[in-house]
RNA sequence: GGACCCGUAGCUCAGUUGGCUAGAGCGCUUCAUUGACGUUGAAGAGGUCGCAGGUUCAAGUCCUGCCGGGUCCACCA
């Protein structure tokens, strides 16, 4: 025997990967349809987790699909420069060393990241590798790699020069810690209780939750509407004693004020307030800045000043509680503090001079029409262009651009592309700004310090990978010569799937719709799949600070295999939702392939050195049967894939295998032997499990030698008509096989001969039901009148002694008030005439005929249930 | 404050546009098993489908309200 009594995982997965890489098998053929993804690509510098695990298995899972349909698959592998991730991670190296970037200079500081990046990538790509991932890592691709450098600044360059991307004075939310601006998205918000403080300032009471920003309020907001407030006039003038001092204050009426919120007066702190600063842009007031990006007070706080905002607010309620302004301290108050989702800094706006995105800007053209790319996102969404799995997103996405403002795209950090304008002073004050990769001519210019959001690059992913690496750094070409001279992206362009987890929908879904449909005038993809999370056994998020039921992916490719892994994570999997995963799961899944691998010993073990070819040739019954159940199974776990229902796909595969091959078409064939037939069950399974467990199912086929290729390579089967018929017979056996075991079962009689009622077809079938239910016998019963082999029970007659006819007599009598129950429901139901009339007219026949069936089942019962108690009488 | 999702067996979940006696896997109990199988096979127990109304011949499924759990967005000085 070949085959070793255990698959043990580990001592194939290599060794495939290697023979699948070798192969070319991961490149997409010459021929065929093209069918394309990318692979959303990891942290270069981050390790693989279970959710890298969850992406790769469900990805791989539908290429292997789609390349065993025939078709020309490329899946882009890739990995991302992680701008703030990474930064900060060298940043912290370089303070361990004692040290820092602005010691170090930015060159130096940024060949420190190169270098640090180009040692960790190796790691991921072969983790990645180890999940069996079928990319083609001939075209791997890098975020930060020259070519990429080159199409980002492009495309910030084609953006200016239409107006969409513009350097503006606006408030963006600024990161003490990392020391850069971040996106609206980038912000969380974390409820805290904290004290509400009402204050005196001036003839009014006002209320804040931030003392220690108050210092140059000078304006004081109402309701227009507010009656309590009415004899005030919007810009009349009062003098106040505030903190510093004295100072002369405004009355502003704006109808942002919510007057049932606290004494229903403001005051407002334009610099670090988004909300404060739409008022005073509206009524065009003074900002002044408080607070400093390293976030201590500047010299607007008087003494205060240089004290760290944190501390400052007891200082703040003690000076203004000595001049007798505090009027009172709710400390129960609750609200939100913005916390940066990176540095896990408190957010503190500002108002500064950074470059945005203008997403309202009517300029782009789409369909015929110049839209704004607002417009666009929504459009390719709402005309079905683009579908979102699940749908409810839909909802989620729309809401999303409803309310996107312009987005910040220059960060402060050094480690990303760095944008491509140059500013030089202008004689007489303020700068003059040129937008282009070279310098521009004369004196005095000096680059932009900053870099691009890492959003912004990774926006581009889906044409940017299919342009070759080549005509990206020929500056000769522009990004539309680039476009067309790339035959990857003429073939590959628009890919068909975007398969990422939901909470990324924002980041990275969207802004690829933005990107792309500006840039190429194409939409990014046709479908977007969003899964879900990734949990613990109890449903907690798995994270690296609560390590509690967390899986480490590797170590369980370690110990279960990686087969074992994905089909965990595939068992369950449908679009939008959250899986769990834990060790049982993954164990039971081992089992599987055990299971899976253990059939093939059979099948190899019958075989001995026997030549054999796989036939789809059915001789008996049962192998009708197997050949209809085939033919079920692949019509079902298709259309599944199709939909990309990969958990129902799986579920309804796993049924078949285990239930329909293994237990019965393996067990049949011991006593009626079809080798071509079973050859070709097993060849056919394989086909069909591949996608799912591809290292266990490659193997058999190996080590199986009956065909040249390899399995990934292979076609998908084929559903020919015909192959559904004549089934009836073996779902009679398999019934009839059931129902002895059961009654075998509950009177535990072991050598009690079971005697039938046969039918010349029983007859025949005999040694196979012998068998299969390891009975001593079957006797045939010369009075019988016939066979029913619908009523299941009414088969068997069995000569038992009198207490365990008795308790099969309570399960008739059991079965007879179910039947009684069943009957009288139906009656009524029939004798409903709403029901006959209005229901459909097939299903009033089905219930009648279910009625017929019933009554006569019913009549057996009793009728047996008679015979049974005159026989227990007679002993 | 707005939106979305979930509540079905001890656990994890299926249950299509309302329609046959509400299902699966795991776990538990019992029986069998040296013959492809880290076991596996057979069977059993276990459910007022969160609660209360409503629509309908018919509701786990549709509608309304409530309770409980979760997620996202906005944000209040």
């Amino acid at each position: 025997m070949k085959l070793p009594k255990v698959y043990k995982a580990s001592d194939y997965e290599e060794k495939i990967y290697k023979i699948w890489e070798d192969s070319g098998s991961f490149t997409p053929r010459s021929k065929g349809e093209a069918y394309s993804l990318v692979l959303p690509p990891p942290n270069a510098t981050g390790k693989l987790h279970v959710g890298h695990a969850s992406m790769v298995a469900i990805e791989d899972t539908i290429v292997r699909y789609q390349r065993m349909l025939g078709k020309s698959v490329l899946w882009v592998p890739g990995t991302d420069h992680a701008a703030i991730a990474t930064n900060a991670v060298v940043e912290k190296r370089l303070a361990a060393k004692g040290t820092d970037r602005h010691e170090l200079g930015r060159e130096k500081f940024l060949e420190e990241v190169h270098s640090y990046v180009a040692k960790s990538q190796d790691d991921i790509r072969r983790q990645i590798r180890a999940l069996g991932a079928s990319l083609d890592w001939s075209r791997e691709r890098y975020t930060m790699e020259t070519a990429m450098n080159r199409i980002v600044g492009e495309v910030f360059i084609k953006m200016h020069d239409d107006g969409l991307v513009y350097r503006g004075r606006r408030i963006v939310n600024w990161d003490r810690i990392l020391q850069t601006t971040v996106s609206d998205d980038e912000v969380d918000y974390h409820e805290e209780v904290t004290t509400f403080y009402t204050f005196k300032y001036g003839p009014f009471e006002i209320g804040t939750a931030r003392p220690e920003t108050k210092f140059g309020d000078k304006y004081v907001v109402m309701h227009p509407d507010d009656k309590r407030y009415s004899q005030y006039t919007h810009g009349q003038e009062f003098e106040a004693d505030w903190i510093s001092g004295k100072i002369r204050a405004k009355v502003i009426k704006d109808k942002a004020v919510d007057p049932e919120f606290g004494t229903g007066v403001m005051t407002i702190t334009p610099w670090h307030d988004a909300k404060d600063f739409e008022i005073a842009q509206r009524h065009k007031l003074d900002m002044q800045q408080i607070i400093d990006l390293d976030g201590r007070l500047l010299d607007v706080a008087g003494d205060m000043a240089g004290l760290d905002i944190a501390e400052a607010r007891n200082a703040v309620v003690e000076k203004l509680r000595s001049k007798n302004l505090v009027i009172k301290e709710d400390k129960t108050y609750r609200h939100n503090v913005a916390i940066s989702d990176r540095g896990k800094a408190v957010i503190e706006p500002q108002i500064m001079e950074q470059w945005f995105v203008d997403v309202n800007k009517p300029v782009v053209k789409w369909k015929g029409k110049t839209q704004s790319i607002k417009q666009i996102m929504q459009q390719v969404v709402h005309d079905q262009d683009i579908e979102i799995l699940p749908k409810r997103f839909n909802k989620t996405y729309f809401h999303w651009i409803d309310n996107l403002r312009d987005w910040c795209i220059s960060r402060q950090i050094w480690w990303g592309h760095r944008i491509p304008a140059w500013y030089r002073l202008k004689e007489g004050g303020g700068h003059e700004i040129k937008v282009g990769f070279e310098e521009p001519e004369g004196e005095g210019w000096n680059q932009d310090p900053d870099t691009l959001d890492t959003w912004f690059s990774s926006a581009l992913w889906s044409w940017s990978t299919l342009i070759s690496a080549e005509v990206a750094n020929d500056p000769k070409n522009s990004l539309d010569e680039m476009l067309k001279k790339s035959p990857d992206y003429k073939k590959f362009h628009p890919t068909n799937l975007l398969e990422t987890g939901y909470d990324i929908l924002f980041f990275w879904v969207a802004r690829m719709i933005l990107s792309t449909t500006y840039v190429t005038g194409e939409i990014p993809f046709k479908t977007v799949y969003l899964h879900g999370l990734v949990r613990t056994k109890t449903g907690a998020k798995m994270s690296k600070s609560t390590p509690e039921g967390s899986i480490d992916p590797l170590d369980m490719i370690e110990k279960f295999g990686t087969d074992a892994l994905r089909l965990a994570l595939v068992f369950g999997q449908t679009p939008g939702s959250d899986v769990r995963i834990y060790e049982e799961k993954i164990e039971a899944q081992r089992n599987f392939c055990n299971k899976l691998w253990n059939i093939a010993r059979y099948v190899e073990s019958k075989f001995g050195d026997e030549k054999i070819e796989p036939k789809p040739k059915a001789e008996h019954t049962a192998d009708h049967w197997i050949l209809s159940r085939l033919a079920v199974t692949t019509k079902g776990v298709s259309a599944n894939l199709d939909k990309h229902q990969l958990g129902k796909a799986f579920e309804i595969l796993q049924n078949f295998i285990w239930g329909d091959f293994a237990d019965w078409y393996i067990e049949v064939s011991k006593i009626q032997y079809n080798p071509e037939l079973l050859a070709y069950v097993l060849d056919t399974t394989l086909r069909l499990v591949h996608p799912f467990a591809p290292y266990v199912s490659e193997t058999i086929w190996g080590t199986l030698g009956w065909r040249e290729s390899l399995l990934i390579e292979e076609d998908w089967p084929v559903v020919k008509a015909g192959d559904q018929k004549k089934t009836a017979e073996f779902d009679e056996i398999v019934n009839i096989v059931k129902e002895v075991r059961h009654i075998r079962t509950q009177l535990k009689m072991d050598d009690n001969y079971l005697y039938h009622k046969t039918s010349d077809f029983l007859e025949e079938n005999k040694d196979l039901i012998v068998k299969l239910t390891g009975l001593r016998g079957v006797r045939k019963v010369s009075s019988g009148k016939g066979l029913h082999l619908n009523s299941t029970v009414m088969e068997c007659w069995i000569d038992v002694s009198a207490h365990k006819a008795h308790s099969y007599m309570l399960k008739l009598i059991t079965k007879r008030e179910e039947s009684k129950q069943l009957v009288s429901k139906l009656e009524e139901r029939l004798a409903n005439k709403k029901y006959t009339k209005q229901a459909p007219k097939e299903l009033v026949e089905q219930t009648a005929q279910q009625l017929a069936d019933q009554k006569i089942l019913l009549e057996k019962l009793e009728k047996e249930v008679g015979s049974f108690e005159g026989a227990i009488r007679r002993t």
